[in-house]
DNA sequence: CGAATTTCTTAACTTAAGTGAACGAGTTAT
DNA sequence: ATAACTCGTTCACTTAAGTTAAGAAATTCG
């Protein structure tokens, strides 16, 4: 389990077996049920997550409508809105699925950071590379049809069309539910000829 | 003109004068012509920008069309994802203006970063409202209609309007430049009614 | 178990974006 | 000065997404 926590980090920093150790004592590991929200609209938490295990949903409501920003799976962070800029939320966060996740907050975060500096960097330098691909993503959807979207998802992510429902995917594509299901249905027909 | 950077910097980290001081010899102001290309896709260049003054366009080639991924104004700094993730640049990055720059690279970062342990800190956050920024932006351009994301783009950033060519500004909302103009006209006529 | 609700799909209609073509205005090059 | 090119706009046509409505399938709840 911590193993799987280590091999991410190393992929940026590099931790000896003693800052190891204390690593795991200074971090909280916790399981939630599926369809547990971990943060609502309008609230002022301070705790960002690590997925471990699961599937976690950003969403907010436009006009009374559910819209889903992001899904985030195994091995990625989530360090929500309102703990970078101390605003209310703009979002919900909840469980798709039943999640291990651990989970830091800012006294925690001081605690690392005084122990080892290096986390810093590794913060700075996940916040970069997730600058970066939100970019390519924002491009890459300025540039794509919605069947061209569709498509790509499959490729990119083929987990999350079996694991979420389609509303939210759909959702998640800028599409109304009608749409996505007739996009499918036209892949599918051209599929046979 | 420094005060310019100092201003922007007070609102992350708090400096002392002899620490200003020390700042601006490590760093390197340039100017450079509107046109100039500071990088081009395939370029493995290590430099990040900040804006005193002008405008830099980040765009790039989708099937031999120039696709115009983003805008970048005075006081918004620039990490080109080359030197994020030492891959070939996907982009190019111009000045859409004559520009005054602070030009970083990591020499000057490690400098900075060993003299001034308080700008990782500052990089970081940087990061991390840049990323919720990107966030709430994509989500903006999902659940809008084209003509709302002109509509929007009058409001958040009516300086683009008049600086940028309409064929940049059509392909940076995601649009045709007929489609541009198409909504354009629809609103003028709206606006008469 | 059965009722209620949610989710997914299909259909008909409306609307607007993409495409290809054409034209005038402005700019650049010869 | 004129030719070539770019830029912005308009038009006619095609295509697909949004909308409204309805029904089927799946899930939740009493």
């Amino acid at each position: 389990m911590e193993n799987i926590v280590f091999d991410f980090i190393s992929k940026y920093i590099t931790l000896t077996e003693q800052e190891k150790k204390e690593f795991i004592l200074i971090n909280t590991f916790k399981s939630f049920k599926k369809g547990t929200v971990l943060l609502k609209e309008g609230q002022l938490s301070d705790e960002c997550y690590f997925i471990l295990e699961g599937c976690l949903r950003r969403y907010y409501f436009l006009d009374g409508e559910e819209k889903t920003s992001e899904f985030y799976t195994e091995l990625e962070g989530v360090n929500p809105q309102c703990v970078v800029d101390k605003n209310p939320s703009k979002y919900y966060l909840a469980c798709v699925e039943n999640c291990i996740l651990a989970i830091g907050n800012p006294e925690m975060e001081a605690v690392m950071f005084e122990r080892f500096p290096k986390f810093e960097i590794l913060f700075r330098k996940l916040s970069e590379e997730l600058l970066v691909k939100s970019h390519v993503s924002f491009d890459d959807f300025k540039t794509s049809t919605p069947e061209q979207r569709y498509l790509k998802l499959q490729q990119s992510r083929p987990d999350l069309i079996q694991r979420i429902p389609q509303h939210q995917l759909a959702s998640f594509l800028g599409l109304t539910p009608q749409s996505l299901s007739r996009i499918k249905a036209r892949i599918l027909e051209k599929e046979k000829s």
